[in-house]
This record gives structure tokens, C-alpha cells and sequence, in this order.
DNA sequence: CACTTTCGTTGGATCGATTCAAATTTTGGC
DNA sequence: GCCAAAATTTGAATCGATCCAACGAAAGTG
């Protein structure tokens, strides 16, 4: 006796069951696609035999080939996975393109690329209709490998001008303004910058002609903006510590080390991200410098936490929920058109910012 | 003269541009997945002609087809995908499992499904190599389903005690047991039980038929190892409030209102979730309960936020990094096999826990 | 009863690649 | 210049479904 039925290992096919039906394939694909086209006998009949063989129900990858359409939208980074849940900016990000997913029925592939080889071989197999990119950092290669899927993307920031790549981003220069304008106006003279990085893996203390050299017009943009309004009120940019920060733990304390380490400290930062602002307030508190009586900090992006820490920090809000929904959207509607958004952005005051320390 | 070459909307595929290029498609095929073994003139013609056609490269919907590996690995949950990102536990397993895809340069897909027609076919048609089942709640129907896609996948809880399904999770039980041991032992005699819910769609007080009803039995075994524990100490277990919240701000706050409407109030809650032992945390800093010189909290889960908060939460800590691992290990190595494992947890003593209040 | 509809079923074509045994071309040795 | 061995190239088969034109059978019509 031993087995007779069907191999062994070998997954039970769509053609199998139609033959152990006594059907054609056609017929049995209807059972389970359009069941009610397909006489109710039939059905059974096709079902029974599924039932029997184990079949696991039509295979996605068959489907999925002829159908054309994933029903997914591949979200890309160059940082490792693990961004999408620790970063606060990418995780407000991805609730609100998850939401819009949700609501259609869209999955959601994360993609990453720790190194060169990786990102091109996991761009390139990625089973998707279309990609976000978040290009924060080592976005032009990220763009480069894209774009040659031929595949509809938008791009998370506008840092190139590139008129082939759909983008959704903010106003830096119109939002580090704002930033600025607030510190300064409370009084501040003395001011530091932490800023995100102008080019691959740099950080320290920037000179002018890094900013010059500067790969991602983001920073230098933002940078831009916090020059241009504390020119006005007579501040000597020349003289502003920049420090670039690779917007963790260890960068940004070695920032604050030498920012402070001066003769002259600074009353007041300006931080171009939330989470650059967040350390920096955990760092003075350790030290016990008061945020804001000693030291007023603003942060950019707008996540979620900055409400929440302690004092609440004030920062340049981008419409984070906004931005996914529009680039989520951008995707599932695509109309062959490429489009770079700008969205504003608004400062939202809290408790990290106050006047400088009546002077010494 | 017009247009006179390819169609115009249609995709250009590998086999219009081997005829281009006068080769087999075969050849065509080689020129992209092993391009070492073609002539190196026949390669470069073949690249031109693919470059000249705009050719996006091998398609991998087809190559998915013969492959019949993915490269993915789907993680699944009865939430909106926004519990990814929203919910710390979520997120630190989360963290963990993509760390073991990044190196492995296995893609993660986010399967969700609200209701139930939408979940069935997301998990129908996810296409993947495995999942890995958030059942935290709403997970007898999402495992069902899962099974029938004849995938590897692993049950983060060992919820229920089906022999079909692998599931990797920590000992409820034994976990509850250290929770209200250590408040017990501090001298806490009036306690209160911020639970998760013990069947679908339940909240609010719980009674004890509803405890002997529970679907989900992750939540009856903490709730048993409390009972336990506590009577050992001599507490009338019968008289300690257990609110089921569903592990939110609004359902958490009114389980709150209840509890501290009593004539009794607890001087120690002991809560199922790090997630609502924060949210009491704030909602009783508002009222200005001081904790832990009023009240005393045991959160449970051991989420990283838990260490930040203020006051830092003690807690029962699961191995969440750990078990993320080996969930992610499990697939990508799969054997065949079904197991259950069940692993440590830990007391993390923080500030969250003290003596009750010298007695009024 | 012949004739049109309607309903179900069939089986070939297709989606876009990879694979592999067989055929062909090159190369190397003498 | 001939033959075996090595290097390339070919083209049919396959992966697992869905789609659709064509066909047969049952139902409806005058």
C-alpha cells in the first residue's frame, strides 16, 4: 500500500485539486475567487478535494503575477530596520502612513540597506507598488537605486533638486526662521547650533566651508535660516559653534561637551531635530543647567515625545501626520506625474524657551 | 514616421530586450543573475540594449514565481499597523526582530487587519515566507488563519495551548507571582488589578465567572499569579478590584475612576502592562497621588519607556529582545517543527514600588 | 420543436522571470 | 588541420495562478 496519493513534500497545486476533482484549473481558480459563478455542487466537490489535499488556498505568488499589483507599498531607509521603531520623527511618520494604509488595505514592507550591496539587492527584489524613501541621510543613493525600478516614489524631504523625484517636504529655512526669530527675540545673543549632518558620516564642529560643501540641503538649509534671522538681530554667525551631530546619544553629548567646554557657553541652542533637543535637555539636567532659566533650547520636527519630556520642549513643528498621508496617498494614486510639495511648518512654544539669565 | 519601436505604456520585459539584443532570453536572464558567465561583449550588448529600452531590470514577480522564496517575513496583529509603532512593547519586539532580519537581509511586511473580512485576506494574500503572530488579543482567529496558509509562523503567547502552533513566551504565571510578592512584602494589604481584557471586546470590572470564562490565557495566569501570591499573604483576594482596560489611556483612566472611587482605595496596583501602569502613572501624579509614598505600581511587560518615566517603573520584565530573536530565528530557520517555549522574567526594582503609607 | 438566452465549464494563453539539458562555438593540444 | 575539452548559448519547461474566448447544456420563448 504505503502512500499512493500525491508527492510527498511538494505543496498541493491549484491544477492538483482540479484534477482531483475531475475539473478544469479554470474552474477550480473560480471555487475560490468568484465561488459564485461556479455551481454549487462543483463547489463543493473542488472544496471537499481542497480539504482533502491540504491545499493551502491559491498561492499569492501565483496570483500575484499575473494580477500585476503587490497591494503593498515599500517604505526605504539607509539606516538599519530598527529605525522605523526608535526614531520618534519615523515613527510619527510611519503611524500616519500606516493609518492611511490601513484604511485601503495596503501593506506596508519595510525596507533597509545597511551597506552598498544590501540597499541595491533589497531596493531591487523588494515586492512592491511603490516606495517612500526616507532619505535623511545618504538619500542620493537611495534615489539613484530607485528610480531605476521605474516604480512611483516620493521622496520624505526635499533635499535634491531633482526634478525627477517626487518629494513631500518642509520650508528650512522659512521653519529655522521661526526658531531663531523666537530666541533672539527673547533676548539670546549667545547661541549654539547642534545640527544634523552636511554630508556623509561627518560630525564635530563645522567650518563654513563644510557648510558650503554641504550634501544635504536640509541641514544646510536650516542652517541657512537660523544665520539669516540672528544676522538681523546683530549676532555674529562667524562666531556660532556648529557642531554636526549624527543625531544619537554619544554625537550629541560630545557636541554639548564642547559647546560648553567655552569660555563664553551659549544661553541659548538651537537643535535641528527633536531628538537632538531631548538629549541635550537630559544632558544639562544631569549637569544641573536649568532649561530654560540657564538655557533655552528649540527643537525641530514636532514629534510626539517633545510634548511630553521635560520641560516640554519648544521646537519647529513640520505637519509629520500631514506629510505621510500625502506621501501614502501619493503612491496609492499615482498619476504618472512628478510633484515636489512644501508644507509649512510652526513653531509651537513650550517650556524649554524663556530669556537668557539676567546677566553676570 | 511616428513611434516605431516597443509598446508604449507596456513595461519593458527581459525578453524584449534579449530579442534587441539578438540573444536567447535565457542568455538575457544570465546577463542579470550571473553575468560572469556571459561573454563579456554579449553582456555589454545586451546592457545597452536594456539601458537603450529603459529596461527597470529582472521584475521580481517573476523571479519570485520560480524562486518561490520571499525573502520576508510577515509580522502580523488584529490592530491597526499603527500598533507597530504606537504600543513600546510592540515596539521593543519590533527593534529586536528587525535587528535578526536586517542581518539576514530579510524584508519585514506589517499585516494588519481591523475587521475580519480585511484580516482574512491580508493574511491570504501577505506575501511572505513566514509570520510571526502579535495574539495579543483577538488571537484564536488570527492563528486559525494563519494555519491555513501552511507558513511557518510562531504565536508571540503562548496563549493557547494548541499543539499546532510554535509560540515562544514567558511564564505569566510565575511573572505575577514576583509582582505581587515583591508589594506584598513592601506590606501592601489593599491592592487593586489593572488587567488586559480575558475575552474579546470586554472592559470593566471583572467578576470572577468572567475570570473562569477567559479566552485569553495569558491574562487569566497573571491574574492567577497574583491571586495566588496575594493570598498567601493573607489578602481576601474576592475583594480586589480587577478592571480589565484594553490597554489604553480612556479605558485605563475610567478603570482608575472606579478603583479610587472606593471607600478603601488600593496603596498598590498591580497592572498587566507597563503601557497602563504609565498612563496610572500620570493620571495619578494629576490628582496629586504621590507614587510610590501613596501608592505603590508593578507594571509588567519591562518596555524600555518604563525606565524613563517618572518615577521609574518597576516592573516584571520580559526577555522582549530576546524573544523577538528567536520568533525571527524560528522562521528563518525552520525546520519543521513545532514548539513552545516558554521563557524567564525578571523583577526590575524601580522607584515605582514602596512601602504603603504609615496607616491612617 | 426549433431557436435564442443564460449559465457553467473548459482549456489555452499569459503574467515575467529562472533553470537546465542539449546544442553550439571556442579553445587547446598535438 | 583534426579532435576532445571547455566555455557559451539556446530554447523548452516550470513556477502557480488568473483571464477569457469558445463551447455545451439547460432554460426560456413563440
Amino acid at each position: 500500500m504505503a502512500s499512493l496519493t500525491e508527492g510527498n513534500t511538494r505543496p498541493v497545486r491549484l491544477a492538483d485539486i482540479a484534477k482531483a476533482a475531475g475539473v478544469s484549473h479554470g474552474t477550480a481558480s473560480n471555487v475560490f475567487s468568484r465561488p459564485e459563478i461556479v455551481r454549487e455542487e462543483v463547489r463543493e466537490r473542488v472544496k471537499a478535494a481542497a480539504e482533502a489535499m491540504g491545499y493551502a488556498g491559491p498561492d499569492p505568488k501565483g496570483r500575484l503575477l499575473r494580477a500585476g499589483k503587490v497591494n503593498a507599498i515599500g517604505v526605504a531607509t539607509t539606516d538599519p530596520l530598527s529605525y522605523f521603531f526608535d526614531d520618534p520623527y519615523a515613527r510619527a511618520m510611519m503611524a500616519s502612513i500606516s493609518a492611511t494604509c490601513d484604511a485601503t488595505g495596503t501593506g506596508i514592507a519595510l525596507v533597509s540597506a545597511g551597506n552598498e550591496e544590501k540597499l541595491a539587492w533589497n531596493i531591487q527584489s523588494a515586492l512592491v507598488d511603490g516606495f517612500i524613501l526616507f532619505c535623511i541621510e545618504g538619500g542620493s543613493r537611495l534615489v539613484e537605486l530607485t528610480l531605476e525600478r521605474k516604480l512611483p516614489f516620493v521622496a520624505l524631504e526635499l533635499g535634491f533638486e531633482d526634478d525627477r523625484v517626487s518629494a513631500i517636504g518642509v520650508d528650512n529655512v522659512a521653519g529655522a526662521r521661526l526658531a531663531a526669530r523666537h530666541l533672539a527675540g527673547l533676548g539670546h545673543r549667545r547661541f549654539a547650533v547642534l545640527s544634523l549632518a552636511f554630508a556623509d558620516d561627518s560630525t564635530g564642529l563645522v567650518s563654513p566651508g563644510q557648510v558650503q560643501a554641504a550634501v544635504y540641503t536640509g541641514t544646510r538649509d536650516r542652517l541657512a535660516g537660523y544665520f539669516e534671522e540672528l544676522s538681523r538681530f546683530g549676532v555674529d554667525t562667524a562666531r556660532v559653534p556648529v557642531y554636526e551631530t549624527e543625531n544619537d546619544e554619544a554625537s550629541t553629548w560630545a557636541g554639548l561637551e564642547t559647546i560648553f567646554a567655552s569660555a563664553e557657553p551659549p544661553t541659548a541652542i538651537l537643535a535641528m531635530s527633536d531628538r537632538t533637543a531631548m538629549i541635550a535637555i537630559e544632558w544639562l539636567a544631569a549637569r544641573d543647567i536649568a532649561v530654560p532659566r540657564d538655557v533655552s533650547i528649540v527643537g525641530f520636527d514636532g514629534v510626539p515625545d517633545a510634548a511630553l519630556c521635560d520641560p516640554a520642549l519648544t521646537t519647529v513643528a513640520q505637519p509629520i501626520a500631514e506629510i505621510g498621508r500625502r506621501a501614502a496617498r501619493r503612491i496609492l494614486d499615482f498619476d504618472g506625474t512628478v510633484r515636489r510639495e512644501t508644507l509649512d511648518v510652526e513653531l509651537v512654544v513650550r517650556a524649554s524657551s524663556g530669556p537668557p539669565p539676567t546677566r553676570a
